[in-house]
DNA sequence: AGACTTTTTTCGGGTCTCGAAAAAATACTG
DNA sequence: CAGTATTTTTTCGAGACCCGAAAAAAGTCT
């Protein structure tokens, strides 16, 4: 059961309210905190100076961005970027990627470089990744910033406690537990989070009016992925890390997936199965690895010229997405979806047969009620999901707590 | 966003912690409060006063559950019986059921008709609903117990908020706003819910050992229903009430089911389905409507006897249900379920085709650590899920606010 | 009967939020 | 250009709540 509420809650509480407010609105007045809040002015008020005091916000003075009204005129309140940092790094086939975000949320340094992670060993494959958060941290350019917070997205599954990666299509390699690792490593507390997820949370913060409380964001490439977002908030599994929806079953006793079972939405709707079908291979022969990007534009360009293996692959593929949709509407009802990756590339070849496959089921009652969007290029949406979700965690777990707070902890340690 | 939190609101919270704590744990002392809530023993003390001043609470004097140790003894606090009472009712094909549940949740009166609902009119189908609850509130045996909230659980459909019944399999009509509807007839404030999920809510109190955080209420009979919960909290869907197990999708353009559609689990499942495969009949035939639960009974008899259609209809159900729980698995991870009502007393025709299919399936990785559990009688269940989901209410809306917030509400009203 | 043990209540202190009033900062007005 | 109006922000006193420590209560044990 949940806790009793203790006073000293209460203030953590709603300083995590208005640092939430101020990350939401930008640079919001106190007036603005105030009535987004629900709080009174004065409360407001002695937050925000305690705040600014322990250099968290800022006013941001000269901004003017309201028309000079009547009246005193309100001052803006902003996040001092300065006030930490938080460190993101994304993991995926043949690609590592990281960067340091500042509190504000902008990036200071990126690195990319390839790395291909189906083949190599698993302590290289955690070396190089400690080797590259060792090089943007020590980069001169970090200045002062202080990491508060590590988040690591990988495609495939994770734990619960978003701690260990306990199965992933990139490598060989199972249960590594890369929270503990890190945080050894660095000192940084630390989770492992699924790629989709993060999409779904970068979705929220890119565009709140279309992905507020329910939505879904699909990722299509060489696997299927899905990051799905239910009453405001991010829906993981009650072990793992999220949802599955590329192994529901579209076709029992169906084509072979890479999972090694059969009918999964994924073996007819992957890169790989698509790919499969429009070289009429047979469904049940075994996955190929090695497909790029360019194979699959050129498919998808055979595709539009005319009927054909290829278009019938995409067919295949557009259905089976389409049934595990309705499948997945029957069960949270029909909200919108937004397609990822390289596979959204193709998604005009896709959309009609999504639409016909959906339309056939219960989910699709509303049919035309469901929009979807793409988004062609996942890294980036990865990258910020990543960042909103750590800076999160500093906002809600660090400076909401507040210094007082820290040092008495520190005395009783 | 969620409210900052006024100062009230932390006393409402704790209340409301008390209050529960009570409820779940029954008699427990102050003491067995203050540890289960995280509270001060100073802090219970005085809630416990309100509570027991306002007559929400009571001492239970005389109990000595406990063998007598040392010390002073344990004063057991209990729930006051006549605090108040909810109306539950349940409106399922062919059965209307009501009752009263006094604030402790022990019925106090109870009545049960038969109802032709499919083939009564909109308006017969109220009156009937309300004729009923007006003889049960205004019997004699209800005493002095104020109704503070009526729960009317119907198999189908209803909103997000509760209060319409969208659509449901035991009656042609649509769109009844129940809530409003008894809500100006009796001026109680009132909720339409899944009968589902309300058999879910009832196993959560039943068996809190099995069914705490993550588990699933099937309801097997003419139709199949789900009720899900979710890291302890009932499952809905972004604009109905629930998930749709029954209409996720087994094989497209499969088998008609009874919603118009093709290849649903329930088109393979249902005591319909059952029954037209086991006469031989076409997968497409129009799904019959009066099979009684004796034939159900007989047909499970004739499967058990040997080899034949019969046996196969069962497998084909069982391999829909198994596949079906497969792709719910791959979405939120496996949980213990629940099969209910005349279909569970077939479960041992079902079980083995049912984890076959599982284990073909990614949420079947854990295939033994899914438990599965049968209740053969729905009905008990339905009523006593709405009586603890109404009572909950009572609990958390109205006892938790306390007297003096409610005068003060009524003197600014 | 007195010592001991455990539960419950009481009391004082500290913290938090709120409303009202004051202070601050600017635009408008004649 | 000085005074007034308006809006934002801060200050201040009051009230509510929770906590820890101490006291009171209500038994058992020796």
């Amino acid at each position: 059961m949940s806790a009793g509420m203790r006073h000293d809650d209460l203030r953590r509480r709603n300083r995590a309210m208005v640092i939430a407010a101020v990350r939401r609105a930008g640079q919001p007045s106190r007036t603005e905190i105030a009535s987004a809040t629900g709080l009174s002015h004065s409360t407001i008020s002695a937050i925000s100076a305690d705040l600014i005091s322990e250099g968290i916000l800022a006013e941001t003075k000269g901004s003017e961005h309201a028309t000079a009204r009547r009246g005193r005129p309100q001052v803006a309140l902003s996040l001092n970027p300065k006030a930490g940092a938080v460190i993101v790094a994304v993991l995926s086939l043949s690609d590592l990627s990281a960067a340091i975000v500042d509190y504000s949320g902008v990036p200071v340094v990126e690195e990319n470089r390839r790395l291909s992670t189906a083949t190599i060993s698993r302590d290289e494959l955690v070396a190089e990744l400690v080797a590259m958060l060792r090089r943007l941290t020590t980069g001169r350019s970090t200045g002062p910033l202080k990491p508060l917070r590590i988040v690591l997205a990988i495609q495939g599954i994770s734990d619960a406690a978003a701690r260990v990666m306990l199965w992933s299509p990139i490598t060989p390699h199972r249960d590594i537990p890369f929270a503990d690792m890190l945080e050894r490593e660095f000192a940084i507390p630390t989770t492992v989070e699924n790629d989709c997820n993060m999409m779904a949370v970068a979705l929220r913060w890119r565009d709140p009016a279309r992905y507020r409380d329910n939505f879904i964001a699909i990722l299509l490439s060489h696997g299927i992925g899905m990051g799905l977002v239910l009453k405001g908030e991010l829906f993981t599994g009650t072990r793992s890390s999220g949802g599955e929806f590329g192994h529901m079953i579209h076709q029992p006793s169906g084509a072979l997936c890479r999972c090694g079972r059969r009918g999964c939405v994924e073996a007819y709707a992957g890169d790989y199965a698509i790919w499969r079908n429009a070289h009429r291979k047979s469904e049940y022969s075994t996955p190929e690895d090695g497909i790029g990007n360019a194979d699959m534009v050129a498919l998808a360009a055979r595709a539009r010229s005319g009927e054909g293996a290829e278009r019938e692959a995409y067919r295949t593929a557009g259905t089976a997405i389409g049934y595990g949709l309705g499948s997945l509407f029957a069960l949270i009802d029909p909200a919108p979806v937004a397609f990822v990756g390289g596979g959204a590339a193709a998604f005009d070849l896709l959309e009609p047969y999504i639409r016909t496959a959906i339309a056939q089921t219960a989910g699709g009652q509303h049919s035309d009620a469901i929009s979807f969007d793409t988004v062609a290029d996942e890294l980036p949406l990865i990258l910020q999901g990543c960042a909103m979700r750590a800076l999160a965690f500093v906002d809600q777990e660090i400076f909401a707590v507040g210094l007082e707070a820290l040092d008495a902890g520190k005395e009783v340690a």
